[in-house]
DNA sequence: CTCGACTGTGAAATTTAATTCACAAATCTC
DNA sequence: GAGATTTGTGAATTAAATTTCACAGTCGAG
């Protein structure tokens, strides 16, 4: 489960808020100043951080921009009173994910939490750069009539494929089977046979999926 | 499994045949002449037909024009005497997928007609536009974006979704949303909110399953 | 060696996708 | 209901993807 740390200087609300999240089976750790906060951060891991921004000494918001700086992947929610949340909008600005202000219901609270924590999933699980090229790849029908025949045949020459597609400029096939090379999506061996690598399988592999998937309705 | 139509004029060729496949796993029915085959074809429903070119009455080509015709998607392989291949090639102009030549060992009629049955399965089974539209509306970020806010959000208004994307020129949002409405993906309701439809979850789940198929190194 | 088929490059042209801009109707806010 | 905000359209522009074309080196067969 998800690890959230909580950081405020009132004793009440951090056990408040530990008794909350704690049964909801989120995995609690706690912090009474910005120094303490960032001590913790530092040793271990989290996945987000509730944060008070009015607190004596380092306030949130120096807290905010070093998560920021030194762990960008944690989200940070910010917790502030009704009156400011002015402040928790600039906080939002440099970089935080949400807001809180006191007081606040339960529901409210666990819904944020999980919207972020939702959040989070996407961002740092995609790495945009594969998704992007995968797509571009696949999103070419010649580029996966390619995948198909090489995936079929095993491994052809240019001259193979350009007739089995029933193309009549070979270079346009030169184009699409450079693309694919440059993705590492296909290889050629000496004798200029193109074969699919292991991606490239992957992308079959895909494709049936996508296939299969779209025909359940 | 798949079914499998054999004509040939040689009954002894027939019978070895229908050993080997049927061994195999397909399901044979046979023909001994080019009119008995298109009656048959006619009636039942075929996946594949191994087709003698050289046969008294009604030769090879015609049933094969006739099925190209009335039934496209039967994938049909020449069988053909070694001194006649060029036939053959003619006949893989007109539509085969591809010959075998008499004598032939088994394991290389078994490879060939493995490979046409997945050949189809692609040609069969890919609705391509479907497939096309999905592929599309992946494979620009700013649409996968809006797609993972609906998801997360909801529902999201014009301005909010700008917003949240930090994007200057709402028209460009209207833009994608415009697309991703005429796919489908995402409606808008009275209060002008956009939301994922069925199919649009549908694309959530495929990007999340893109995710850790691609993460799966 | 010479011809024809094969593989490929690079620039130019074309097509398609995406962005920007000027503007306007609808809706909200005070 | 005046002014701001939101939602949207359509044309013009820009950018990106794809196609076409002219050409050239390589390779195998006769």
């Amino acid at each position: 489960m998800k690890k959230i740390l909580i950081v405020d200087d009132d004793a009440e609300l951090r056990s408040t808020l530990t008794e909350i999240l704690g049964e909801a089976g989120y995995r609690i750790d706690k912090a009474a100043s910005g120094r303490e906060a960032l001590d913790k951060i530092h040793s271990a891991d989290f996945d987000i951080i509730l944060l008070d921004l009015m607190m004596p000494g380092m306030n949130g918001m120096e807290v905010l921009s070093e998560v920021r700086k030194t762990r960008p992947r944690i989200k940070v929610i910010i917790i502030t009173a009704f009156a400011t949340v002015n402040n928790a909008v600039d906080a939002i600005k440099k970089g935080a994910s949400d807001y809180i202000s006191k007081p606040f219901k339960i529901e409210e609270l666990l819904a944020i939490v999980r919207r972020v924590i939702e959040e989070a999933r996407f961002e740092n699980g995609i790495r945009k750069l594969d998704l992007e090229n995968t797509l571009n790849s696949l999103s070419n029908p010649i580029r996966r009539d390619i995948l198909q025949l090489l995936h079929i045949r095993h491994e052809m020459r240019l001259m193979e494929i350009t007739r089995k597609l029933d193309i009549e400029d070979h270079t346009k096939v030169v184009f699409h089977l450079k693309l694919l090379k440059e993705s590492g999506i296909i290889k050629q061996n000496k004798e200029k046979s193109y074969f699919l690598t292991k991606e490239g399988e992957k992308m079959i592999e895909l494709l049936k999926f996508l296939d299969s998937y779209l025909s359940a309705h």
